[in-house]
RNA sequence: CGGGGCGUAGCGCAGCCCGGUUAGCGCGCAUCGUUCGGGACGAUGAGGCCGAGAGUUCAAAUCUCUCCGCCCCGACCA
C-alpha cells in the first residue's frame, strides 16, 4: 500500500481522552476513531490487525474441531425471556423496536440462539459432541466503556458453544477450548494467566479467564508464586491472619458519632481485628447481614454466589427499619426484626468482639461469637488481603490487575433446561444438552498486544499481529534514482505476498520516520542519498533498533531471511 | 446511578472569574518558493452558529437555568 494513497491519520499529539498507552497509540498510529462512547471505525491499518488476529483465532478453533456458524446480532425479545436473561441483563441489553412494535434486542451474547439452533438440530446422543462459534459484533450497554477499545458497547468477540451428551464430554469439549485459547494467545505474543473465576451472570458451575497481567487491567488476580495457584479476585480464597483475644462478657459502650471501624477503632484503641463489621444487604426481597472481621473487606462476588441471585446494599431507611439503629451502630445481637445472618469463617472463633449495638451512639465490646451470635452459615465472603497466606501452600500471594482477555465455561444445563433441548440417551430417555460457553474479546488482543509491546515512538508489533511485514520508506521521493529504487524494491516484496507499507510521501525524512515508529511495523527499510554511492538501503528492525546496511539487489532476500527469524 | 472534569477551526489548547471592537495561539491543511537522514523555513491563504436551547443585559464564548455529548473515580460488569 502506497502511504500517500492510504488512510491513515498518524497524528503527533496525544489525544485528551485517552488515558491509557494502548488507547492513546491506537488513535495516534490512525488504528481506529470514536464514533460515540464506547463505539469505534477500524481504519485500513487497525482492520489489517483485526483480520490477522481473527486468522489466527479461525485457525485455533478449527483445528480443535470446531465449525464456523454466523448467528444474527437481531434478536426477537422472547427468546431472552424463555431464560429470564431478558430481565437479568437489564440496562446492560441493547433493545429496540421493529415497525410493528414487535420488540426486538442486539445481542450481548449467543447462548440462547445456539441452544434454539441445537434443539432444532440434535436429537440423539449420536449428534453429539458438537463445538460451534462465531466472530460476530456483539452490543452491551456499558454503563462505563472505558479504556478505548478494551471496554466498548460495541465489540467482537468469538464466542463458542459445545454440545454434549455427558460431564465427561463438557470436560473434554472445555479442555480442548483451554488448549486452543493457550495456542491463540501464545500465538500473539501475549503473556497471560490463567485464573479460576466467577461464572456470574452466565450460570453453570466453573470458569476460568485469561488474563494479562497490566496496571490498567479491570480485574484483580490473586497468584502464588510457589505452587502456580491462580485466581480472581472474586473467588479466590486464603489463610487469614489469626487474631486473638481473651473471652470476656458483653458491655455497652457509648461511641458518640464513632461509625466507621476506623473512627470506632480509634476511640477505643482497639486494633481493627477485633471488631466485627455487620453490613445489611437486600437480596431477592429479604435481608441478609453479613458479618466480617473489622479488617476485611466483603466480597460482594461470592456473596451473589451464595444468595444465588442479585444483591444491593439496604438503604438507609431500611436499615433503621430492620436494626432500629443507624449505619455505623448495626450489629447482630438485639435485632428488632429476625433476619439471615451470614459470618465470615474468621470470625469463628473469635472472642472479645466490638460491633453496632443497634443503639444511637452505642457499641458492644465482649461479644464472644459462638455464644452471642447464631449465623445460618460460616462461610468465606470475604476478598483476599495484601500480606495473607496462600490457602494451598502457606507460600505469601501476590495481587495483581490485570486484563481479561477470554473466558471458558462449563454452563452444564441451565440454558438447555429452560429452553428444553433435550437428547434421547443410550435407553431412549430423554436429558437436557450439556452446554459449554467460551468467548475471546478480539479487540482486547489488540489492545493488550499494544500494552505490551510499546516504547516511547510507539507500537512495536509482533510479525504476527502486524499491520504490514515491511515498512519501506523512500526519502526524498523527487530523487528519481531514490523513487526508482523504492519503487521497484516495493513491487518486488508485494510480489512475493510480503506486505508492504510504502512511504512514498513528499514530506521530510524526520516526519517519516517518527511515523514509522509510531505505526511500528516490525521491519523498516530507508532507501535515501546516503546509500546511492555503495547501493545500500538501511534495514532496521523496529523491536531492536538493530540497522544493518544492505545491497539494493539483496534485499528482498535479507528482508524475506529477517522476517524468517522474527518471532 | 453517585462524585468530579471538560465541550472554542481537523488535532492540542488560551480567552470565561471581572460581559464591551473583527475570538486567539501551536500543529495540521491549501498555493508558491527555498529545503530534504529524526515531526524543516519563509510568504500568502482557507477554515468557527465558542456543544444545543432558553433566560438576564443596551451588549453574552464569558453570567443564570435546562438539555446533550465526551472523559475520569466509584457503583456495576459474559
Amino acid at each position: 500500500m502506497r502511504f500517500s494513497e492510504a488512510y491513515i491519520p498518524t497524528q503527533k499529539e496525544i489525544p485528551s481522552d485517552a488515558v491509557i498507552p494502548s488507547h492513546q497509540l491506537m488513535i495516534r498510529s490512525g488504528l481506529v476513531r470514536l464514533l460515540a462512547s464506547g463505539v469505534y471505525s477500524y481504519l485500513p491499518l487497525g482492520w489489517r490487525v483485526m483480520q490477522k488476529v481473527m486468522a489466527i483465532i479461525r485457525e485455533e478453533m478449527d483445528r480443535i474441531g470446531a465449525q464456523e456458524i454466523f448467528m444474527p446480532v437481531l434478536n426477537p425479545i422472547e427468546i431472552w425471556d424463555e431464560t429470564g436473561r431478558n430481565e437479568a441483563f437489564g440496562d446492560e441489553m441493547f433493545r429496540l423496536s421493529d415497525r410493528k412494535g414487535r420488540k426486538m434486542a442486539l445481542a450481548p451474547t449467543h447462548e440462547e440462539i445456539i441452544c434454539d439452533l441445537a434443539r432444532k438440530f440434535v436429537r440423539s446422543y449420536k449428534d453429539m459432541p458438537q463445538i460451534w462459534y462465531q466472530i460476530q459484533t456483539k452490543f452491551r450497554d456499558e454503563p462505563r466503556p472505558r479504556s478505548g477499545v478494551i471496554r466498548a458497547r460495541q465489540f467482537f468477540m468469538k464466542d463458542a458453544y459445545s454440545l454434549d451428551s455427558d460431564e465427561s464430554g463438557l470436560d473434554q469439549s472445555y479442555q480442548k477450548h483451554a488448549e486452543a485459547y493457550k495456542r491463540i494467545f501464545t500465538r500473539c505474543g501475549l503473556k497471560y494467566h490463567i485464573v479460576g473465576a466467577s461464572s456470574g451472570l452466565m450460570g453453570g458451575s466453573s470458569s476460568q479467564e485469561f488474563m494479562l497481567e497490566s496496571e490498567f487491567g479491570e480485574d484483580t488476580l490473586i497468584l502464588c508464586d510457589s505452587c502456580g495457584y491462580a485466581s480472581n479476585l472474586e473467588v479466590a480464597t486464603s489463610v487469614h491472619n489469626k487474631a486473638e483475644f481473651k473471652e470476656e462478657s458483653l458491655k455497652e459502650v457509648h461511641t458518640p458519632d464513632k461509625r466507621s471501624i476506623e473512627e470506632v477503632s480509634e476511640f477505643l484503641k482497639l486494633p481493627k481485628t477485633q471488631f466485627m463489621k455487620s453490613l445489611l444487604y437486600v437480596s431477592n426481597k429479604e435481608f441478609v447481614m453479613v458479618l466480617l472481621r473489622g479488617d476485611y473487606e466483603l466480597n460482594e462476588a461470592k456473596l451473589q454466589q451464595i444468595m444465588h441471585g442479585e444483591i444491593r446494599p439496604a438503604h438507609p431507611d431500611e436499615v433503621k427499619e430492620v436494626c432500629g439503629a443507624e449505619i455505623g451502630f448495626i450489629g447482630p445481637v438485639g435485632l428488632k426484626t429476625s433476619i439471615k445472618i451470614i459470618a465470615d469463617l474468621a470470625l469463628r472463633e473469635q472472642h472479645n468482639l466490638v460491633t453496632g449495638a443497634n443503639k444511637a451512639d452505642t457499641h458492644l465490646t465482649g461479644l464472644e461469637f459462638k455464644r452471642d451470635v447464631t449465623p445460618e452459615q460460616y462461610i468465606d465472603i470475604r476478598n483476599v488481603a495484601e500480606g495473607e497466606k496462600c490457602s494451598k501452600c502457606d507460600h505469601e500471594l501476590k495481587i495483581v490487575q490485570a486484563i481479561e482477555l477470554g473466558h471458558i465455561f462449563k454452563l452444564g444445563t441451565k440454558y438447555s433446561n429452560s429452553m428444553k433441548a433435550t437428547f434421547l440417551d443410550k435407553n431412549g430417555k430423554a436429558n437436557p444438552i450439556i452446554m459449554g460457553s467460551y468467548g475471546i474479546g478480539v479487540e482486547r488482543i489488540i489492545a493488550a498486544a499494544i500494552e505490551q509491546n510499546h516504547d516511547d515512538k510507539g507500537i512495536i508489533w509482533e510479525k504476527v499481529l502486524a499491520p504490514f511485514k515491511v515498512h519501506l520508506i523512500a526519502l526524498k521521493v523527487n530523487n528519481q534514482q531514490i523513487s526508482d529504487i523504492s519503487t521497484r524494491l516495493y513491487k518486488d516484496l508485494t510480489d512475493s505476498d510480503i506486505d508492504t507499507l510504502y512511504d512514498d510521501r513528499e514530506v521530510s525524512p524526520g516526519f517519516k520516520f517518527k511515523d514509522a515508529d509510531l505505526i511500528g511495523i516490525p521491519i523498516q527499510v530507508v532507501i535515501g542519498e546516503r546509500g546511492l554511492n555503495d547501493k545500500k538501503a538501511e534495514v532496521k528492525i523496529r523491536k531492536t533498533g538493530e540497522v544493518q546496511h544492505v545491497e539494493f539487489n539483496n534485499l528482498k532476500d535479507t528482508i524475506t531471511s529477517i522476517l524468517n527469524t522474527l518471532a
